[in-house]
DNA sequence: CGACATTAGTTTATATTTAAAGTATCTACT
DNA sequence: AGTAGATACTTTAAATATAAACTAATGTCG
């Protein structure tokens, strides 16, 4: 077995298992993602990384930094300062400074914010379960352990590119 | 570092399995996406998006038009006009006209373009291996007949249906 | 205290991306 | 032919995204 792996993997022209699991990772991530956008354009004059924002915050009832924001959504901070400006002007979050640290910005969901995040939130998880309807519950949390273990492989590698 | 996934995975149990392997696909999906597009640009001073074009291109030797190309990368083709005339400006790709309809464009890669995707998709090759070296082939394979399953299930119907 | 590095956000410049409107060309039908 | 509609791409405007430079506040260590 394992040889036959060993010699799988040097032949130049090899199955490359990696690349096509990342196209294919890709793909679905694009199609979900257009879908999603779409909707929450269409039925809620609303964009996903604003989505996205409401939704870190509605699970930080508390508050979140602008920082600890950044690094859940993924995105870097210079993107942030744009997108949680827009939210604070259109009455959806509010900034607040932190007496403890005067650099930091403390950012939280407003009453509108939330009522408005609940309607969309809905309906996104019934999109959800819509576009993912072709999965048993089975595939849907073997997937979820195979990206677990796939996300363990990934993490360490980010940080020895530095 | 606290996850979306932790906190996501702490509501009810056995409910919104759907939602919970969204956040996970787009989580693996915005890691790989970061790492990959760092190490192109720092050992390549490339972009990913530059990058994907002359994939698809590659893949052509033919050629495509861009309206092919812009369904094989999932983006508009708005988007795809200004990165697609950077990349002839700088000699990586070639514009043509088709004699048959004067409104198509054929691309294709160059001579230059062909050596320099050769160069990096070696390397985004070994990247890729990097990343998913904590995935057996088992898993991999498993993981892509799952994505298979979904992406049927995802896709919008499209006129012409494969 | 004081110099210096670090940290948190913002700003800047540039690139990507989308949606929608616009232009040119082609096709089909009368 | 003539014309209405479809198609292929471009342009436009606005939003999102990154990286890098910058500002202000904090921490460290002599």
């Amino acid at each position: 077995m394992q040889d036959i792996e060993a010699i799988v993997s040097q032949e130049p022209e090899g199955k490359r298992l990696e690349l096509r699991l990342w196209l294919r990772l890709l793909s679905c991530n694009n199609i979900i993602s257009a879908h999603i956008r779409k909707r929450l354009r269409e039925e809620f004059k609303f964009t996903l990384p604003r989505f996205d924002v409401l939704a870190q915050l509605q699970r930080s009832p508390e508050g979140l930094r602008l920082g600890e924001l950044s690094e859940r959504m993924m995105v870097t901070g210079g993107n942030l300062t744009g997108i949680v400006e827009a939210l604070a002007a259109d009455g959806y979050i509010r900034r607040e400074q932190l007496p403890s640290d005067r650099r930091s910005v403390m950012v939280r969901l407003s009453k509108s914010g939330e009522k408005t995040f609940a309607r969309m939130a809905q309906a996104h998880e019934k999109w959800l379960k819509e576009l993912f309807s072709g999965m048993t519950s089975e595939e849907i949390s073997s997937m979820m352990r195979e990206l677990d273990t796939l996300k363990k492989s990934i993490r360490p590698a980010r940080k020895n590119a530095s």
